[in-house]
DNA sequence: CGTTCGTTTGACCAGTTGGTCAAATCAAGA
DNA sequence: TCTTGATTTGACCAACTGGTCAAACGAACG
């Protein structure tokens, strides 16, 4: 919104206090999350971190907002023009790796929705929704023409955001299951042969 | 546990106050839920609702008791001996059921998960993972005799899982990107096409 | 040095939290 | 009816909650 300049201070802390933030709201929920814990996480005292961000729901928007930013780059980057499974095929790919690299972004967004997605609700149903709706017409596009199977296209996005995220949002579950730690190239596997065999259209 | 003899009103209590903490746990959390919440959902004082259960503690974790009893029945009621595809057909099946039927428990547990499953951990990789890796043995040995096509078994159970709670756990985002409501019979017959592409042996 | 302005903090506040307790109420059997 | 035990509640508490504020601190600049 508005870009005050910033000090190498103001920006220091409020980045420290978003890391906080982030780490303690994806953990716990924006109503289990306490500004002491925010505070002490991000190396402050809680009237400092009131001198940066107004007020607890400040830093959730603020962190909210920052996530839907780059969220959906990756169906954005979809191509209407490029070869229809490659394309569907690493935007999974993409999904699949940020799951591994920002699992709590990944778990804040979780949190969110399982909550009624009280502060995006109006996200869900318009910019999201839209763009779902666009991709989707590309999609159903792909399949009139024969280059992938007849598929539905918002399940099947549904299917890539389920499949990806779950390693991320049930990240304790996957590892106490499998037993180790490190599930990103099993799962990369799995999920293209699975994608794959529903696509390759004939 | 202890079964001691309850009267009516301990029965209906009880219950009361069980499903009013599902309603209320399963949205906000453990940390997120407040006693006077779950006592006012239920319909009885805060002192009346510590006099059948000894703490917030206790209400939450009876909940999850109750949902890890049942939870699992689907993926026991597994047949080795039965018809392999239809087996974990009718397995995925059964779990979209549930997401439909009992979206409250499905929520509820991905909060706990979410929240790095303190009450639970021992669970996950005691009888969870044991169970899990008896029904792998069965669909490798299934892919071995060619009954389906060759797939990582732990990997599959994750798909199902989460193709299916996807829809109890992030509702309110599927149904802003539907635009409806209703979600179940097109899930199911999604679901059904993407898994049985994967499985069909050849 | 003194001023100025961004930064930090201790003390504080009102409202909420999980939980206690003694007293009151109720239901049912003797 | 009276008694007994189960049930319910208002009053209360200590700890914690998000948030405020005046005072103190800090650094850069004249």
């Amino acid at each position: 919104m508005s870009d005050k300049p910033q000090t190498r201070i103001q920006a220091k802390n409020r980045a420290a206090i978003l890391t906080a933030g982030l780490d303690t709201f994806s953990q716990f929920g924006f109503r289990g999350s306490t500004l002491d814990q925010i505070a002490e996480a991000a190396g402050l005292s809680k009237p400092n971190l009131l001198y940066y961000f107004p007020s607890k729901d400040a830093i959730y928007t603020a962190l909210l907002e920052r996530l839907l930013d780059t969220w959906l780059d990756p169906l954005i980057a979809m191509n209407a023009d490029g070869d229809p499974i490659e394309e569907i095929m690493s935007y999974a790919m993409r999904k699949l790796e940020m799951s591994r690299d920002y699992p709590r972004e990944s778990r804040l967004f979780a949190n969110e929705i399982l909550q009624g997605a009280p502060h995006i609700a109006g996200h869900l149903s318009g910019d999201l929704r839209k763009l779902v709706d666009e991709k989707a017409v590309v999609i159903r596009g792909w399949a009139a023409a024969g280059k992938i199977a007849d598929v539905d296209p918002h399940h099947l996005i549904f299917s890539i955001w389920s499949l990806t995220q779950h390693y991320a949002d049930f990240d304790v579950q996957v590892r106490a299951v499998l037993g180790k730690d490190d599930w990103y190239a099993d799962a990369g596997a799995h999920l293209d042969g699975l994608l794959r065999a529903r696509l390759l259209p004939g």
